[in-house]
Formats: structure tokens, sequence, C-alpha cells
DNA sequence: TGCATATTTCTTGTCGACAAATTAAATACA
DNA sequence: TGTATTTAATTTGTCGACAAGAAATATGCA
């Protein structure tokens, strides 16, 4: 498993932190480090054929994402998934959801629109491919796409952060996606879209905001059917 | 000026990062280190009296919170105050101002007020003093326990964010608070509080827009200000 | 055997040094 | 004198090594 380290003399320098960096972000963001695994340092060293510097480096900035947690001087993991405290979760996804489809509707540009619809366009293959993994990742990229269209980075990074715990908790659940609802999602999205580029920025909010709690409501019905299954074993 | 390298040798191993991230962080706020100036990792180290290993891992702290500007290989520097997106600034301050207000009402505890009223209590007494730095600080500080009492730290972590650059761009313009307008700020405060205290969620969240609209106007009425002065010179 | 203490092992935090990238200075040339 | 190219100096990125804390293991003692 050195497919990694063997890149160790064709790296340019300054871009090994970024590869560990995005490397990691998306082994724990898709579960493949679920919550708590520990993380060593030397070990990562190996698998990437550099240093600990910069391997450092990469997890003080997960750390400050609050993907990793990091006690001193002792083990750094995983962070947890936060199921107590899920109502916070929502309740900002769902204003995120609001104010950036909000605001793309009043400052996108019609070029902004483009990337949107290949977005959108992506989300619907997935949804008849019934890839569920790709359904989130490409609902996640679209909605992100529309609030960059909203020219608000202080919204667009909240949100994108909010966008990608979601991604690690719906992998928990991915498997009940196999249902018909997210075609209607894809009817959202258009209408939506539409919304938008009509610049009706109430239209636009409205219907993001009852977009964002279908998909919040699907959620915690998943949520609540995983509780009993727990109470039951 | 080795006031800060003598503690050498009476660190506690793991607390140098936390100590030069808090200081630096401080200096940035208070601009005492303007924006653009030039950070320089081996001057910092001689400072502070320490290798630049940990000095790096402070500044990968504060570039994650956009507070220095890194550019690979080359220098790093304290970043810009950004004028020209002051709007989204704005629109994001205010919203938090508000969401956070209207969360406090609905899930704050007793305990969680009486740390507010001490806030309050040295608001007063720096508007009183006259004192704008203290004005600033403490308003940031008062607003950021309501913010904790709602119990949302998604939230939170964004307002605290702001309310930081605030504090940054406030700096610029403290002079002018020396007039008549922060006693307002103190009654509004009390209603405010009064509002989360009997749980009217509503009245709370109209309180806080119109609190946070009213310093808004303000600080727009300053930099046009400064612009007129800027466009005569 | 059961518990407290000492020792070893393991991981993290820090260090000084080196090498690559960039910038500044110096030299060559028209 | 002005511009292009080389050379030196500065600064960042990376490395290997060592030391401090904490955890695991071993030892001493009742």
């Amino acid at each position: 498993m050195d497919s990694e380290a063997s890149l160790r003399n064709e790296r340019k320098r300054g871009s090994g932190v970024k590869v560990v960096y995005d490397i990691l972000r998306d082994e724990i963001l898709d579960l493949e480090l679920p919550p708590g695994s520990p993380i060593d340092e030397v070990q990562l060293s190996e698998r990437f054929g550099m240093s600990r510097t910069p391997i450092r480096e990469a997890l003080v900035r997960l750390a400050g994402e609050g993907l990793i947690d990091t006690l001193p001087n002792r083990s750094t993991m995983v962070s947890q998934i936060d199921f107590l405290n899920m109502h916070s979760y929502f309740d900002a996804l769902v204003l995120m959801y609001r104010v950036t489809t909000q605001l793309a509707a009043k400052y996108h540009r019609p070029e902004d629109l483009e990337g949107v619809r290949t977005l959108q366009a992506e989300f619907a293959d997935a949804v008849e491919a019934q890839d569920a993994l790709a359904m989130i990742s490409t609902n996640a990229a679209l909605h992100l796409a529309i609030a960059e269209a909203g020219r608000n980075p202080y919204f667009t990074s909240l949100f994108s952060r909010l966008l990608n715990e979601g991604r690690r908790l719906l992998r928990l659940y991915y498997q009940s996606y196999n249902d018909r609802l997210p075609r209607r999602f894809v009817e959202e999205h258009d209408e939506i879209i539409a919304a938008i580029e009509a610049r009706n920025t109430e239209l636009a909010e409205r219907l993001a905001r009852e977009h964002a709690e279908q998909i919040v409501s699907q959620i915690q019905k998943l949520l609540m059917r995983e509780e009993r299954l727990d109470v039951s074993l």
C-alpha cells in the first residue's frame, strides 16, 4: 500500500499538506475512517512517505474544522457525530438553505446558473441510477454552487461545513435513500433554480425552506427508525 | 523585548502554540498588527523564544480563521479588511444577532442570564467611562454570552468570528463612539435581556434585529464619512 | 493474590538543520 | 544608461532526532 508513498520524489514542495488534508478529509466524510478512529502520525507519515511535519499541519487544519479531536499529549481521533445536539444541526442547516438560496436569487449572474444546471443534471442522473452515494455528494455540490452564486462567503463557508457533516451523517443511512423520495427532490431543485433565475427572492426562500424541511424530516424519520432498532436489540 | 522569550523554560509542553495563537490573534484584532503586516516566522520564534514549529502551527490556525493570508513559498501577512464586500458582512452579522437572540429566548437556563447581566453591567460601565475600546469588547462578549445561551454551536462559532472581525473594523472608527448613541445601546440591551428572560422569542428576535440594524447603520455612516474624507484628500 | 510503585514503551511536542523556492543584488552586455 | 542574466541572500517547507507525558508493563510488597 505504498501507492501514495511512492510519489515521494515527484511531489512539488508545499503540495504535501494539501494532498494529506484532502485525502484524510474525504476518508473521514466517507466514513472510511469512522468516528472514534485513532489517528497515528507516524503511521500516516509512513503511508504518505513524508515526515511528520506536513502530516501534523494537515491534522491541525482538520482539527480547525472539527473533523478530528486532539487531546493534548494524548491520542487524536476522528470526531464523533453528535446525535444529542442534532436539532442544532438541523436548525443551522435549514437556515443556511434558506438564506443562501434567497441571496442567490438576488445576486446571481447568468453564468452562475450554468454550473448549477450541470450539477442538477448530475444529481438527476444519480437518482436515476439509484446511486445513493453520488446523490449525497452531487446534492451537496449543487446547493453549494447555489450558495456561491449568492456571494456571501460567511454563509457559504458555514453551509459548506454543514453539508460536509451531513455527508457523514447521511452515509450512515444511505440505504434507505433507495425509494421514490429522491425524484421529488429533483423536481424541487428545478423549481428552486427557476425561482432563482426569475430573481424571485421570496419564492426562492420559501421553496428552499420547504425543500430543507423535507430533507430534515426524512433524516429524522431515519434516526427514529434507528433508535427503535437499538431498543429492540 | 524578551519578556515573552524569557518564559522559555517554565513553559509547559504543548502550551506554546496556544500562547502564540492567543497573543497574535489579539494583536491582529486590536490592529497592533494592521492588515498587510508581514508575518516573519523566524522573527516570531526569536520573540517567543521557541522554535519555528509551534509558531508555524499557530499561524496555520490563524490562517484557518482567515486572520492571516499565506501565499505558498512566499510571505504570509495579516489579512485585509474587505471593504468591498462589506454588505456580506452586515447581512451575516444581522442574521446572527437575530437567530442567536431568538434561540437564547427559547433555550436559555436561568443561570445563563447571570453571566449576561454581569457583562451588560460591564458594558454600561464602559459607556459611562466613555471607553470606546472596552465598549467594543464587552459588547462582543455580551452578545456572545447570549448566543451561548441559545446553545447552537454552529451559529455561535460563526457569530464569534463575525464579532471578531467587527472588533477589527470598529477599532478603525472607535473615536466616533464618543457620542450619545451608546447609551441607547445600553437600554436596548436591557430590553433584549428582558425579552429573553420572558422567553418571548418573537420579541427577542425583533429587538435583536432592530439593535443590529442600528449598529450596522451607524458603522455604515462612519464608512461613508471616511470615504468622503478619502475623496477630499 | 491484590494493590501500589517503578520501569519500560509508545506517542506527541519541540528542536536545529538542510534544501527548495523566491526575492534581492550584482554582474554582463548592448 | 538601461536591460537581461547570474549570483547571493532570505524565507519557507521538510526532515530526522530527541525529550516530555501518558499508557502499558513489570516489579515490589503486604
